[in-house]
DNA sequence: CTTTAAATATACCAATTGGTATATTTTAGT
DNA sequence: ACTAAAATATACCAATTGGTATATTTAAAG
């Protein structure tokens, strides 16, 4: 059972994260959480050390929305090319996904937390390497039950794959334009036919 | 003869421009800014209106340097295809180029300002444009002469050019690893010779 | 060398910043 | 309903924010 103090932090990260990940850390006041949130400065240390404490629970917040769709969309699939293809359809909609969120977080804090806050950097460094190898993994567990190619390297295409996505929310992003994010799927699309399908 | 006012506002201008790549325009305090320059507030604020065209002129500055750099690059091409080769070589080693900047600027710049300040905002998306154009140009003009197959579109290709360029700059400066644009430059390279050249 | 204008420094401002101590209210157990 | 604890609100703090008015210095012209 839920407490009361849990209830409400949970609301405060969920409410405060799409404002965190549009203005950025230095660019998100108490002010606007207060305001984001209809709660008083009060209630908001009472249930978070300071600003940078839940500045990383609503990063963590938004990674873990993320990889739990595209966990679900993979576990729909069995076999390795399928799950390949269910991430890029995936990030087919990735424009449209994080548009009311204020767009990627992994691009948003990245750039935000660099050179200015080691903890949230962290925080993106570690969900940049887990959805990689997530999609690493699946490579190589086609490369051993037949279905890819013997001679490629998951972790190399994974990197590649990764930041094509990347490039493409950044773009789609920048110009408001899904076009960006459309092409570069159906690049990966292309590329998983023609590079990695055994 | 350059007056005093425009060798100080050139030198804030140069100055400052990895600051605020560095720390994002409201990261950026004017603390900072006179820290960096050595000079005082009433010699900022001599010659410059504000924070914001200080930031605006700087972002347009490290622009024109990369700008520069690619012209030059490009021009020692004749071929449509050796021009394309000079972009994605240049960009082999952006990188390495940007580091000591702090990160791509337009990258940089675009995620912080977006939602949040629509004059530098503009700046970005016409540096997009603009380098993006360049692309769609020299692809145009590969296939008006012969060297490019009749039916790509300049265009779309420029755009994913440039997309997996900003993902590689992205992830690589994320992870402290050049590996990621050397990859996407080399995935560039052979996306001109297998889908490009005729 | 003097004068004048341009450039820079100093001293200040109100507003906002993140954060805290304490007062008040709400909740849960009896 | 009463009490204790948990949660939230209020009132405050020093420091910093971007910006300005004015004083001082520097540079250029005669």
């Amino acid at each position: 059972m839920a407490t009361k103090a849990e209830i409400t932090s949970d609301y405060i990260i969920k409410t405060v994260a799409p404002v965190f990940n549009k203005k950025g850390y230095s660019g998100t006041s108490l002010v606007d959480i207060t305001k984001a949130t209809g709660l008083t400065k009060g209630a908001i240390y009472g249930n978070f050390r300071d600003k940078n404490e839940l500045a990383v629970k609503a990063f963590v917040h938004n990674i873990n929305v993320i990889a739990a769709r595209i966990e679900s969309a993979v576990m729909a699939h069995q076999t390795s090319l399928g799950k390949l293809f269910a991430i890029s359809a995936f990030y087919k909609n990735y424009y449209d996904f994080t548009f009311e969120n204020g767009g990627c977080p992994i691009l948003n804090v990245g750039i935000d937390a660099n050179h200015q806050n080691p903890d949230l950097m962290g925080k993106v460094k570690k969900a940049i390497t887990n959805l990689q190898n997530n999609i690493a993994d699946i490579i190589d567990a086609g490369i051993q039950n037949g279905e890819i190619k013997l001679n490629v390297s998951g972790q190399e295409y994974a990197r590649r794959i990764f930041s094509m996505v990347e490039g493409g929310i950044f773009m789609s992003t920048m110009l408001q334009d899904r076009k960006y994010m459309e092409d570069l799927t159906t690049a990966i699309d292309n590329l998983i036919v023609r590079e990695l399908k055994k």
